[in-house]
DNA sequence: GGTCGGCATAAGTTGTGCCTATGGCCCTCG
DNA sequence: CGAGGGCCATAGGCACAACTTATGCCGACC
């Protein structure tokens, strides 16, 4: 049988108190508690640990031996508890955070600053990506969090990870500087106009939205890039839809920007593995984040 | 609460086969029972250590920090284990012996030199002593074993430390060439003599004894050294007793030798602390001491 | 959509771990 | 030299802890 740590740990106390009874004191136990754990130790071991003598007791060389590794064991139980410690009070941990570009421009900075400030021991570790990646590296845990977002709810594919809502924002309909808006006919107005698709998400819901009015865009041109995009717009490539907080990050002077409740919602939110947002340095990222975005609300 | 570190080993078991259950299977346990250990470790840590995924576990900054603290206490019960049974097996161990001259000349190199020979990775440390530093030596921890001897019983003052009787020898009387022994008259008839004290302990049994035949004897000179005081004895200095060990040890040519039963017997024998028999060195010590003695019986 | 593998929870049973009580031994002090 | 106080071990009893079985939920995979 192997032996058992706690009465590892027992032993040293024992030595160091001096006697067993000393050490039972010093526990709050009763003496014969402690003298039947090093019974049993002994009995495990298979011969004797310490001899007893009247004023007490005296290690034997297996004893001795024993003694050397209890010591070690319990200088790293202590700087264990020391360790978990920092990381509870926050001097220290890591989280990483993988967002969307638009997020990490505006939300992610603040939050990011904040948390720095008030705990400059806690290591952020910060990545652009869009949602599926994002999720990925979540998932494989590359990542402990991700800012995501989905169209008209949670993005898909979220599996066992959890989903936090942050905001959500309305998506609106970018274009080139002198053209009309679509009016009262709605998206449908769009159906003959070239478009500029952005992220494959976006275009997947720009897709899901013509289809919705009863077209197919034509998408001439692509970007991830949402400053890019602005630029083809003003220079009149076509015209694009955009969430709200990629236009508070950089609007492009002469772009138009028309609300349309048709293109829906953009919901913002925060995924973690189920149980990571207890990780302090975790939560910590998260109650910042979850202030940053109700500021803006 | 302090973590225990059943549970801290239990976590690296874990992360070790990567799920709950898998470590449970290892370990022949059912799966509720290792998720209830962790759930109670979590529980002392105040935070979660392992994040559960659909596919096993993954440990959290926490657990990491605490998975590389439990390596190194495995690593050291591990190293303890290999370390005792290295004793156990006399692949190693000490043993220190201290021994009264006479003994140390004669049972002592023979026990010695068998237990090098079965087992050279136990050191023997050897030390010359009469009984009464011999039993204070042990009794302080200073050695392990003691070969001591006591007239006509066990040496005084053994307090708690346990004797073994090895032999029991005659005690002699030694005359100077030509010198008559003492006759029916028996220890009475040398009243007169002049006499030369051995030990400490071996001038108190003179005493007693020629106190019982109703003199005191006239102690002249005194040497701890059977040698010397054979050679006293040669020069015609005085008479003296001697125990059967040290006559076999060494015998002066010159010197008469006469039993005489009212000297009593000299009682050798084994002294060490309770319970230090159990341990491998010693017993192994023990056990070749008691096999040369009872091979002089 | 059914099966499988993962985990948590609840409830029951067994065993460990602690307690109190007692006795033996040695040492010390009156 | 006997009484008292220190040490330890053992026995018996009780309570909680630990492990069990049983069940349910969820996600992944075929």
């Amino acid at each position: 049988m192997a032996l058992d740590p706690r009465r590892l740990l027992l032993l040293r106390d024992v030595a160091r108190a001096g006697s067993i009874s000393a050490a039972a004191r010093e526990l709050g136990w009763t003496q014969p508690a402690v003298s039947q754990h090093l019974a049993r130790l002994e009995r495990d071991v298979g011969g004797p640990l310490l001899l007893r003598g009247p004023a007490g007791v005296a290690p034997t060389e297996a004893g001795e031996a024993l003694l050397r590794r209890a010591d070690v064991v319990a200088a790293e139980l202590h700087a264990a508890g020391e360790e978990l410690a920092a990381l509870h009070s926050l001097r220290g941990g890591r989280v990483r955070l993988v967002a969307f570009p638009s997020a990490a421009a505006t939300l992610v900075p603040d939050a990011v600053g904040a948390l720095a400030a008030d705990h400059p021991g806690v290591e952020v570790g910060l990545q652009e990506g869009e949602p599926p990646e994002a999720l990925a590296a979540v998932s494989a845990g590359d990542a402990d969090l991700a800012l995501a977002f989905g169209y008209d709810g949670p993005p898909a594919g979220l599996g066992a990870l959890a989903w936090r809502p942050l905001l959500e924002e309305p998506v609106h309909l970018v274009l080139p500087p002198g053209r009309r808006g679509p009016g009262r006919r709605g998206l449908a107005a769009l159906a003959d106009a070239d478009w500029i698709g952005g992220c494959v998400r976006c275009r997947t819901h720009l897709v899901e939205r013509c289809a919705a009015a009863g077209f197919e865009p034509a998408v001439r041109h692509s970007s991830d890039d949402y400053v890019v995009v602005q630029n083809l717009v003003a220079r009149g490539l076509g015209v694009t839809v955009l969430p709200a907080s990629a236009l508070a990050a950089y609007r492009h002077p002469d772009v138009a920007v028309v609300d349309l409740p048709a293109l829906g919602r953009r919901h913002v939110g925060l995924v973690h593995r189920p149980g990571a947002d207890a990780v302090p340095a975790t939560a910590a990222l998260v109650a910042r984040l979850v202030a940053r975005a109700s500021a803006d609300a």
